[in-house]
DNA sequence: CCTTAGCATGGTAACGATATCATCGTATTA
DNA sequence: TAATACGATGATATCGTTACCATGCTAAGG
């Protein structure tokens, strides 16, 4: 069996309240009895059971994340930059993927709860119902949430600023003389990215063409750009540029139009979202625009322990923050225009 | 304040221990009072404490997922296989990334066993120092762990069969007529990649270049790929290939080499490993190394689920298990001759 | 009518820590 | 020298569950 304090406590000839106190190290211990306890310690490999000191603390120090999936490079780095700032919080990470299911999703967040969690980071991106009961499960239990989804009301929020990153690209893209853009979204509505480029047609006084907006049916991959792509060149619209809801959606485009012989950027112009790695070893290296996802991680994790700081009545009141990252447009050579 | 089992007895008007049987609906109660209790339950949106129960139960149903970063897509993709695996059987994933750090290593695994996880997926990948505290750890307090790194002596291992994979991919370039290949490996030693390549020379009674054979100075990325394809090239040894440790580093090296004006793959040829998804895309498409990540997350959890339903007892005579899976080489453009 | 079984439920000791209050010396002060 | 303060430690309630044993009730069997 694992040794508890009780058996440090034995060993070293002292009450478990000694021992306790070692482990904290806030009340002041005679030296020659911290000795021996930390002797008695190292002796029976003790490891202090942290969810039990989390029952009387009623805190866990641990934070739940909640993602579509991880196999998904913006996801993934997001996490990368979380983790690290958590963990030098004191704060360990459990993560659940919702696999584009609101079952999933709410059942990811019952289970955080059920494991009480001190705070949330919610990265689910699905259409939100009504009555949505992840929402209800976050609110009726106040956990501490940040989300990166705008449409869930009432939580703290810190997203990139699609609206404006996807009205850049397609003003990009209009300038450039393109006047019929596809537009290859994500399996959600609303999409600011969608609305992003009505906008900028709307601005540039210019006709759309329904036929031309389509959405990827499940997860925005490159398997599903391909796919989406390849159904549109098959009902045979003209178009002469392609907004991807992310590069790997882009990539699947591009994958498909270069299959149907069209060339990149001379035939079809390809602006792409979030710029991951691949886009500048893509050649044509891919235009795209940036979301700063380490300001955004940084924003995430500064806010929720901002938030976790505050006792636990004052978290009611703590005034709803929502911040909006402003995306930069990374102009390569997928577009053309430049040579 | 939450409400707990005892708010519910209370409002019910029976004991916390029916509360509990229906809780868990092992024991029999009445029908009359189950509904009486699930009543008082969704009146006052109790949600048991997992913690609580974890402490009794001596499990936590929680897995410890230890892995150097998450920006990686093999380790994403491994990730998402083993997430559902895992939730399907009821547990909670934490994941805690070294950041190729020892010591952040042995500190990840010591919050876990302080956790109390009920097993660890040990996926780091550093070389083994020693003394290996981290091996220390898990095996002083006897965590079923399953690791991907065969040099973790005494774990249950599964692993891709990499001298293999490795072997296969420089015979095909070998065979495609290439006697210098360079070699742009992680930054660990033994790699048995390098094996392979060295291995796939011997075979083929080829001389080696010690010059050739390089390693990044941090993580497999694409960035450190492209940082030591430049460094090799300003060196002005001569190589007709280059063998990259993962896709992601072959594409740096793709990157580095088309800025020095190589064309590929008729200048240099180019194979790389793991097969992402992007691999399909770069033109031309890179010819790789597939490893079965979905199989190797299956294995990888089914032999931890088994470990984890011995009795305490019998999991210390558990017979270690070692799987190597079979990869498969991709052919594709980047090393022509197929063309 | 008494015994006995079995069902439904209650009471309470764990689980492994921390927190709080009590206690006992010993040194300081008036 | 008695009062006092403080430093070091111990005893024990507590956190929110489950496990286990006890208990009361009803119905069946003799």
């Amino acid at each position: 069996m694992k040794p508890t304090i009780r058996d440090v406590a034995a060993e070293a000839g002292v009450s478990i309240a000694t021992v306790s106190r070692v482990l904290n190290g806030k009340d002041r211990v005679k030296d020659s009895t911290k000795s021996k306890i930390e002797e008695a310690i190292r002796k029976l490999n003790f490891q202090p059971d942290q969810n039990a000191r989390s029952m009387i603390k009623k805190e866990t120090r641990t934070i739940g994340m909640v993602v579509p999936e991880l196999s998904n490079e913006y996801w993934a780095q997001l996490f990368d930059v979380l983790q690290r700032l958590f963990w030098e919080n004191g704060y360990t990470i459990f993560i659940g993927t919702t696999e584009r299911n609101l079952d999933k999703e709410a059942a990811v967040v019952k289970t955080f709860i059920e494991r009480r969690v001190d705070g949330i980071i919610f990265g689910s991106a699905l259409p939100r119902p009504n009555p949505d009961r992840t929402l209800e499960l976050l609110e009726r239990f106040a956990v501490p949430t940040v989300s990166l989804d705008p449409r869930m009301k009432g939580l703290h929020c810190v997203v990139g600023d699609h609206l404006q990153g996807a009205t850049d690209a397609v003003d990009h893209l209009i300038r450039l003389g393109h006047r019929s853009i596809a537009y290859v979204g994500g399996p959600i509505v609303p999409d600011n990215r969608e609305l992003g480029l009505r906008n900028a047609y709307l601005l540039n006084d210019l006709p759309v063409n329904e036929a031309l907006f389509r959405r990827t049916s499940d997860s925005p991959t490159f398997q599903s750009g391909y796919a989406e792509m390849k159904r549109l060149l098959g009902e045979g619209e003209s178009f002469t540029a392609v907004f991807g809801f992310n590069d790997a959606v882009a990539f699947g485009c591009i994958r498909a139009l270069e299959e149907a012989g069209k060339r990149i950027p001379e035939d079809v112009a390809i602006v792409g979202y979030d710029d991951i790695q691949m886009a500048t070893v893509f050649k044509p290296r891919l235009t795209t625009v940036r979301q700063p996802v380490r300001e955004i991680g940084e924003a995430l994790a500064t806010l929720l322990l901002r938030a976790l700081s505050e006792t636990p009545d004052a978290q009611r009141s703590f005034p709803r923050t929502h911040i909006a990252f402003k995306t930069k447009l990374v102009v390569r050579d997928s577009c053309g225009g430049r040579g």
